[in-house]
DNA sequence: GAATACTCCAAAATCGATTTTGGAGTGCCC
DNA sequence: GGGCACTCCAAAATCGATTTTGGAGTATTC
């Protein structure tokens, strides 16, 4: 009680051998009570019900943990340019995610990575020491070596985008219906030349967002031009510097899709430095839907996902691998576009 | 090998058994070679060494914690309204955090409660299942009973944000002398009704905040006027309801300091929507400095911290306390103003 | 050469749960 | 009353590491 000692009320965290002595029985029997089995009589459980609760009984995760061989936890894998950047997206999935899980019992932990590349080290990491059930990661790529390491040990997991080999489970947006519409809208708008800045192409689902744009842009009658598309970066090379350099080298587009909303944003920037008004010189379609893009000056049309419903469709997935079911699910969400004021019509450009 | 069978390859994972049957060692040696004892010969050792690297030996997560009553992890919890809003104070903090942390053999893990009333629920279930040796969270209140519940159990944490009781470690900005700066600061510029739109008052941070803020206009001869102040939300009541309302009652201020820039870009909006120009008409300083705030039309003044400094701090601290260390550190980070086109002086406002 | 010290390692105990094994007790049937 | 089934629970084995204990072998000292 005295504040100068280190408080040690708990030193000892109360085990299951405490509660089995209060309540009378063996230990296993505590086990079986509190675990559902069905070979304890009813005033037994209760009573034992009633020991675990007054003593405040929680079984030590280390030790069932061990025991069982399985966690019971679902791990999350993030690495630093995505924290930093694309948040939005990343937490309002891990929102839908853990809602799914627990109502299953499962626990979700989140594990950072200080970056992409050390992404796999976290993998190895969590999956080496038994730390997961199951992982979870994003930005897949055509080749990716955490897909194809999990992949070879058998461990589950569900990919958040898709790869070359797409033999795995995973979850995605319809990236190319999704460029594909951007190039009609704008197409519909009356642009005759529409560029795009891409994300980085090193990401599957860029290469997937450009192809669908591309096959807009012929389905609508215009031939892709591969010098109004360019690749744009969150630190280097930002829509900003691209769109300068695009509009410097004279092949002024009178229409933009960009690949996330950051870079829309920075192209934003780079067009009114160059005295060009988004949305009234220049039409701009992004995606993502950033909750902010609807408050930018002028505000972003964008593509919008229902985040928390991704979520809980992913865990529906990994519940799905966790519960012995092996065979690879793919699944696809909607996007919707969200029509605001920076995709004007071309007879506004000037 | 069949792609058709289960892949169980590594249905056994490689024990610590294993690696002494392959060393020809027993395992407690191997142990104390792995874990860097000094009785051990440095041939047997090498020897252990290479046998553990060659098997892919990695010990068992569940069973060192076990046995060391410890689990070298550190949990950061959030809630949801957090996730979803403020995610780039959060998530800046997180990489200066893991960076420290990492460096001394401690692993970060995050995980979420849905909402701020079931944080507590998460602590708890960390805390007795035992699944980590120290915590942090953040948004503390006046009275706070996650702090409270872990105060009485002695159990390691760091708060991010303060208390009424205070005594315990905990890492903050320095509230007060933001709110004054900004008092100041717009007074200087020649406004005399300066309002002030604060965040959630059941914070802490909001009450030092203002009060900084009211402090800084004494000291500039002006009186405070709580007419002239307001709570905002992120849902319900937000910084652009608040703001129409203070101007239809007659009390309109020339100069707005905002508790955060969600509520800053929210208060934007509300006084565009009245024909108001921030920048021109009205004054605006925010805090937090969002990536995005420097983005917006006009572009924002607000407080900026250096957020992976104030995680790398964060982290010292929960390793002084992980270190045995139980006194109670407060720690400070500086904020600093980053000027824009948001506050202008009192003589452009008409 | 006996006592002592030191180096190195094996065996066993331990952490706290879950699961397996087996058995005591009761009731029912013929 | 013997055989059988069923209910309920205790004892012991187990998960995979770490730590304690103790001891065999060698070197050192007087």
């Amino acid at each position: 009680m005295s504040a100068l000692q280190p408080v040690a009320s708990s030193d000892r965290r109360t085990s299951i051998k405490a509660v089995a002595l209060h309540a009378g029985v063996s230990v296993s029997t505590v086990s079986r009570a509190l675990n559902g089995y069905t070979d304890v009589n009813t005033e037994t459980r209760k009573r034992i019900e009633t020991a675990a609760e007054t003593l405040g009984y929680r079984p030590s995760y280390a030790a069932s943990t061990l025991r069982r061989m399985e966690t019971r936890t679902v791990t999350f894998v993030v690495s630093k340019p995505w924290t930093r950047f694309v948040d939005p997206f990343f937490l309002g999935v891990l929102d839908g995610l853990e809602l799914a899980l627990s109502a299953q019992g499962y626990d979700l932990q989140v594990v950072l990575a200080r970056e992409f590349d050390t992404e796999i080290a976290a993998i190895r990491k969590t999956v080496e020491r038994n730390r997961s059930d199951a992982l979870i990661f994003a930005r897949t790529r055509q080749q990716d070596e955490r897909i194809d390491w999990l992949q070879e040990r058998g461990f589950p997991f569900v990919a958040i985008g898709q790869t070359a080999r797409n033999d795995h489970s995973f979850i995605d947006r319809d990236q190319i219906e999704m460029g594909r519409q951007a190039a009609l809208r704008l197409a519909a708008l009356g642009h005759r030349r529409i560029g795009m800045l891409t994300t980085p192409l090193r990401y599957t689902y860029s290469h997937l967002l450009r192809d669908g744009f591309r096959q807009g842009l012929q389905e609508a009658g215009l031939d892709p031009d591969p010098a109004l598309e360019a690749e744009c970066y969150l630190s280097r090379r930002t829509g900003e510097e691209v769109v300068t350099e695009l509009y410097a080298r004279g092949t002024a587009p009178t229409a933009l899709f960009c690949g996330n909303d950051m870079i829309a944003l920075s192209a934003m920037q780079g067009l009114q430095r160059m005295g060009l008004v988004p949305g009234r010189d220049v039409a701009l379609i992004g995606c993502d839907d950033m909750p902010l893009s609807a408050h930018l000056r002028p505000s972003l049309t964008s593509f919008s996902q229902d985040l928390e419903a991704l979520g809980i469709k992913l865990g529906r997935m990994v519940l799905a691998r966790l519960g012995g079911d092996t065979t690879a699910r793919q699944e696809f969400v909607e996007s919707r576009l969200v029509l605001r004021d920076s995709d004007c019509p071309a007879e506004l450009v000037r």
